[in-house]
DNA sequence: CAGCATCCGCTTTGATACTG
DNA sequence: CAGTATCAAAGCGGATGCTG
């Protein structure tokens, strides 16, 4: 990308990822942890072959990201976020807070990957009570599911399935993700259409009590 | 800016603020309050007026700003953010925190407004003696001079000049932005060429205690 | 002068095809 | 799997011209 030329941090920062799907890219490696290129270009549906092996080099080189060809068994070259690509998270963090009205509208044609939704997930969802046993649960929509787990009272999500979930849930797109934001209860959800088996007293655990402010 | 067709909050927002320049006349926009084409035009160095125009036109679209023709007096016209457009703050606040790490290079060649500063000021300044009365620091650096304010414990910024600033503050954007951050203590950037005209304490109840950390 | 609109050359992006 | 290569289309930068 060309400068700004300016001694501003702002326009500093976006003179390194301000360019065109930089940040979507360290979404997914945010989402995904290490990632093979092609699993990379799964989850950024609309991206050009060449755009992404172009961006994750100009990420390289920035030192935001770093290459290394996984051993043996997976031979493979695996791309990550270094501690500088990292810190990024935040700023993710508040895109997606902004973002969030835009939730609202049911998508039309509009791709989706249920990893997008631990975004949201690690944002709205607390622990509520952080000591009782750790739970486990299954998202799913028809795509890959992703899994939401608590420990030590903290929310992580992670795309892959659980072993043993002390729930499974599998909705629309839109319904999952009011269910994440608390803009839907888990009861009209399930009116709505969202299944819900297993615990449903886990889910509700970590819901969130009140819906994400549309802005704080 | 060509949509990224995904139903992701992060997606969503980049579509709306993800253009080249957007997000820099939002900062501009967030600086100075309400302005004119001509003012934000000084702000935003390097921009082609023509886009700036279109950018403008496509963020009142989007409901981020407003366009008002201010009355006789000034009979111009004056673009400001809505609250929407507000909202943004968090998400420049990140990118000026991130970004901050490019600051420590001395700047060579590239622009430099000195009401750009505002932004790591609010973010880092904090007033540590809220109960004593107020205080008003003017900085300068050649450019148009800036204020940092400080009313009920907070620490404000505007461009503009103080009435009776109780320290005026003079020195290279590079000083000044270290010493806004806290890498540089004040003794050292004085020692290093800063001028600090009238009260060095006041200048001192502001100032960051430690240095903002490269990161949290 | 403030606030654009137009034109034009250059760069970036997108879509698809192809390769070690 | 992890990319290059190619080429058309869109976007941007810079200059300049117009209008109230």
């Amino acid at each position: 990308m060309r400068s700004y030329g300016q001694y501003c941090a702002a326009a500093k920062a976006l003179d390194v990822i301000g360019d065109r799907w930089t940040l979507l890219i360290v979404r997914e490696l945010l989402l995904r942890g290490p990632s093979r290129y092609t699993d990379l270009r799964e989850g950024l549906p609309g991206i050009a072959t060449n755009l992404l092996a172009d961006r994750l080099r100009e990420l390289e080189q920035e030192g935001l990201v770093s290459r290394e060809d996984a051993p043996p068994p997976v031979a493979t070259t695996l791309f990550s976020l270094t501690p500088r690509g990292e810190e990024l998270r935040s700023v993710i963090e508040e895109l997606v807070h902004w973002g969030l009205p835009f939730m609202v509208d049911e998508p039309e044609g509009e791709a989706f990957r249920l990893h997008w939704l631990g975004a949201p997930a690690e944002l709205y969802l607390t622990d509520h009570a952080p000591k009782r046993p750790p739970i486990t649960i299954e998202l799913r929509t028809g795509d890959a599911p992703m899994v939401i787990e608590t420990s030590d009272g903290v929310v992580r999500a992670r795309p892959g399935e659980a072993e043993h979930p002390d729930a499974v849930v599998t909705g629309t797109p839109h319904l999952l993700a009011g269910l994440l934001t608390g803009m839907v209860e888990l009861d009209d959800a399930v009116a709505r259409g969202l299944r819900c088996e297993g615990d449903a007293e886990a889910v509700r655990r970590v819901l969130p009590r009140e819906p994400a402010r549309l802005h704080p």
